[in-house]
DNA sequence: CTAAATAATGAATCAATATTCATAGAGTGA
DNA sequence: TCACTCTATGAATATTGATTCATTATTTAG
């Protein structure tokens, strides 16, 4: 009984952290071996629950996946999103937020994998809500950096450049960019300075 | 009976032919649906064979992904190859593998997503020689940008910078173009050289 | 035309694993 | 302590789908 809505029991709490802890231990395995590769069985054993126990929290593996992944899709998107108004130098918003990003998933390299692939529909899951939102941040993404890359232009600041191209070539920069660091190691500073030299002024001497 | 060795029995070439239909009909729906979501029943279906047909081709699933994979690997590399003598100019050379490289995924775009899933680890097959055999290609890639951008930094071309860092943005680069273009459609001419400019001359105005 | 060889068939088998459910335990209030 | 509720258990069941193989069809050789 205790308390009316708000302040959960200990009970309640205890519960909460069960479910926390089969997420947590589903993503680790996930992350490391993919969907499919993962039994349930596993699962239960990682979190160190019994298997019937998981389907007290989730109805099935697909739905815990999901979880999982609204959980990684919303900790990320909450993360990024104080950037966009945190300056007011276009360039500078659109390094802060490469910047951002980077730091994002560094500290969760094993969601990227899970992220990356549900992103680009090689899911395993062929979840169409995951998807969907998936997509749904990715627009927003892209229309905060139209926006950035517009005011940049009129301010004379960028090259006039189509808006859309730019704006959709530097997310999918920002997303070749992370998975490189994720499957081959982190740029250090100097060289990230460096890229971003390149993508300032270019290649050419 | 017959021949000896190169010219094939019209039941050879009838058996191969039929190797092949099953390959295609089993890379359809890989491309489209994933390695696991597809199933040898309906390979077989697709591929108007019976499924016990199959495994006389190939030992089971997984051998099968794999020699669609090293098709696919084998066909784009020797389309690529030819790029790297083309001509005398490193810049020249650049953009002229990056137009190969395009060209050759745009006419196998179904392709792409088995690619990209097995070359990212994402793979859905966990297959390490086709993982290996796809770190090997990409690794004489770099090598010959590498070649490309250090005779570009020598003439004084390009910038000094680090060309282990060059090398990998550039393929990150076309990876990125490769990517955008096969998820949301393909960059017209016009867009092609804006992009190009932005490459040589930076974003800035 | 007949026998032998080759190729194809697809229903039956088998293994893996997602899911269920009858049972056991732990906490709570009287 | 007893009855009741909530939670967890894990062996048993059900499903899915890869693989097998005895059988049938087709081709080739004599």
């Amino acid at each position: 009984m205790s308390a009316n809505s708000s302040p959960l029991s200990r009970k309640e709490r205890e519960k909460e952290q069960h479910r926390k802890d089969i997420m947590d231990a589903a993503m680790r395995l996930f992350a490391e071996q993919g969907f499919h590769a993962v039994s349930m069985q596993e699962i239960a054993a990682e979190a160190e629950f019994a298997t019937g126990t998981l389907y007290k929290f989730f109805p099935g593996k697909r739905e815990l996946f999901r979880a999982i992944m609204l959980d990684v899709i919303a900790d990320i998107t909450s993360e990024l999103r104080p950037v966009w108004d945190s300056a007011e130098d276009p360039l500078e918003i659109i390094f802060k937020f490469l910047h951002a990003r980077r730091t994002a998933f560094r500290k969760r390299y094993e969601y990227i994998r899970l992220y990356n692939m549900v992103g680009n529909g090689f899911g395993s899951s062929g979840d169409e809500i995951v998807d969907g939102l998936i997509a749904e941040r990715r627009q927003e993404v892209e229309k905060n950096l139209k926006k950035q890359f517009t005011r940049g232009v009129e301010q004379g600041l960028f090259k006039p450049v189509n808006v859309d191209v730019l704006a959709r070539l530097f997310e999918d920069f920002c997303q070749t960019i992370i998975r490189s660091e994720a499957s081959r190691g982190e740029f250090d500073d100097e060289t990230v300075s460096s890229i971003k030299d390149l993508f300032l002024n270019g290649i050419l001497a």
